[in-house]
DNA sequence: CTGAAAGCGCTTACAG
DNA sequence: CTGAAAGCGCTTACAG
């Protein structure tokens, strides 16, 4: 029963190859006689077409492919929620690649579109230079970059400054001026990112800053990414001389375990995060909103009008932060009133 | 740039296209001289073999396959890490298969499998009936069930039946014998797996079963298996005429539902979950613990040595579930004493 | 060390 | 309505 080829069915039940290939892609003009004599041959044989030897003779995939570096993460597993919606409106499969973090990232992404292993590319975070993405675009494949901008190419994404800027304004207004900023690896472009609006937004106000304030903890993973990089930043500026009074932290996750840094040392500041993963609304974290399955979704979108006509010009989606309060910020006037 | 075949490049650099296949893959007895000269036309041209034609050349993929149902889920992120870290020590790629929910899921797998995607597959919580996994089994092609039992393959779960016998256990022991279960969808196999344990270790402890006791959310995403499924199970116990004075959920992201509905109404009974997802340790959430990472390094390995020796009689890989206690199951005190 | 040729399993004009 | 044949882009014995 394993592997049968096209040319089993054919012998067996009788007709060419040609025919069997017309049945199984339900090609008209085919006499009901031989259709179903040739399906019941092959569902007997367990037959249906090889993609590569298809994909090879078709010159077309079916396939949408998902790039990330890193699968474990909850940006990416909202983000591809939106891309699963709207995918199953449209007649393709959904693949993911996962690009390993060992070896150069660049070559490996540029190997994946030579190798030709879809129609079309969804790439997340990937986070790579201007000339690596020049480069990619002259290969002239279908690509929609997904938390990444690149103005020659399909591309969603938030304004990341906007939204901290918005974050740094509620804690100023609220006269909170000793921020602290627990942020993701500084080799990572949103980490940078976000660090740079919480500089910028300091400055605007004429606050001084103190590089002190700005830490990330000790675990590499995810890219700092973590509910572990977040506790242990926490730590870190609550163990500061003088701590801040309050913090915002570069992601959700990572404000996870900043939170029970402050518990088990039973301090209390507000705390923002950054992206809005589900279980913040459950956990009553503050945080700056990505909208996440939206970003996916409208990046298939693009992507599938770009496979079919690819002449298009780029377009650019790009999403305002929106600063979702809740009782992580509501701590003010405990903090500073009550105690 | 775009597209250039082993055609091109042989044209280009005077040689044939045996000799660029050769030089691409790095086989040896190649002269320095042409290697180079080749070399640098395909780098010109950008080439690298399609992924399609030197697979049905080959009749090897290179490709590990992992099919999974839903791919926004904790669990399965976390199976996936330790699929991902396993992985990186082979030399596969690690392609992954969203099926749609849409249609019928056995036809989309056994397609999978017939379309010969890759050479070995991990089958994550697909949860098919044994009569599809026998027809599975006829293709004769290596695949691992990760949270999936069938004695004719590889498999590796966790009892689920201990685990939840363990947090009864600890309930009972501790003098609560109303306990409210909090389940997923009962249509998903873990989900009634578990309202069974359920059942049996109340039935054990000779504690009657009311089954207004066993409720779940009205959100189906997920299979159940959401924050939103868990938040609204809590709120249908509380409003029982008599509540429980415990709480067992399907799963640690109901469980971070189920909380925040008890802080909203302002009570607070001891409840565990189920998974231990990273983030349980932070919230304090007393759980199961599935060791998840490990269930997806273990069924790398077992599906890459299948794939070696096709011969080797089928493995179970079954792990015991572990209670964790946290904060959330400390409030006994609490709940009794000081009120 | 290198090339000509067969073959991998399909699809799809082209004929009939 | 059906088949013979070329072609998709590779790999790999086989010869030399």
């Amino acid at each position: 029963m394993a592997g049968s080829t096209i040319y089993d069915i054919a012998k067996k039940a009788g007709v060419s190859i040609a025919t069997v290939s017309r049945v199984v892609n339900k090609s008209e003009g085919i006499s009901e006689e031989t259709r179903e004599k040739v399906l019941k041959v092959a569902d007997e044989l367990g037959y249906y077409p090889q993609a590569y030897a298809q994909g090879l003779a078709r010159k077309k995939k079916n396939i949408i492919m998902v790039v990330v570096p890193v699968l474990s993460n909850y940006f990416f597993m909202e983000v591809l929620e939106g891309i699963q919606d709207e995918i199953s409106n449209h007649n393709y499969d959904l693949n993911i690649f996962n690009i390993q973090g060992k070896s150069d990232m660049f070559s490996q992404v540029e190997n994946i579109i030579k190798r030709q292993w879809a129609d079309g590319y969804l790439f997340i975070s990937t986070h790579l230079r201007t000339e690596q993405l020049n480069k990619l675009k002259s290969y002239d494949m279908p690509i929609t970059l997904i938390d990444e901008a690149y103005e020659d190419m399909d591309s969603v994404l938030v304004d990341n400054e906007k939204g901290i800027e918005q974050a740094m304004h509620y804690f100023l207004a609220n006269d909170l001026n000793r921020i602290g900023m627990i942020s993701a690896l500084k080799s990572s472009k949103p980490g940078q990112q976000r660090i740079q609006g919480y500089r910028k937004a300091l400055a605007e106000a004429g606050v001084e800053i103190d590089d002190k304030l700005i830490v990330t903890g000790d675990s590499m993973d995810r890219d700092g990414f973590s509910e572990k990089n977040g506790y242990e930043g926490m730590n870190k500026l609550l163990d500061l001389e003088n701590p801040p009074e309050a913090c915002f932290c570069a992601s959700d996750i990572q404000a996870v375990g900043a939170l029970k840094a402050m518990e088990e040392r039973n301090v209390k500041i507000p705390i923002i995060g950054y992206d809005d993963i589900t279980i913040s609304n459950y956990i009553g974290l503050s945080t700056i909103r990505q909208p996440m399955h939206e970003m996916g979704s409208i990046a298939t979108q693009m992507l599938v009008q770009r496979m079919q006509d690819q002449e298009l010009s780029p377009k650019q989606k790009v999403f305002s932060p929106e600063l979702i309060l809740r009782s992580s910020t509501q701590l003010k006037a405990l903090a500073k009133g009550e105690s």
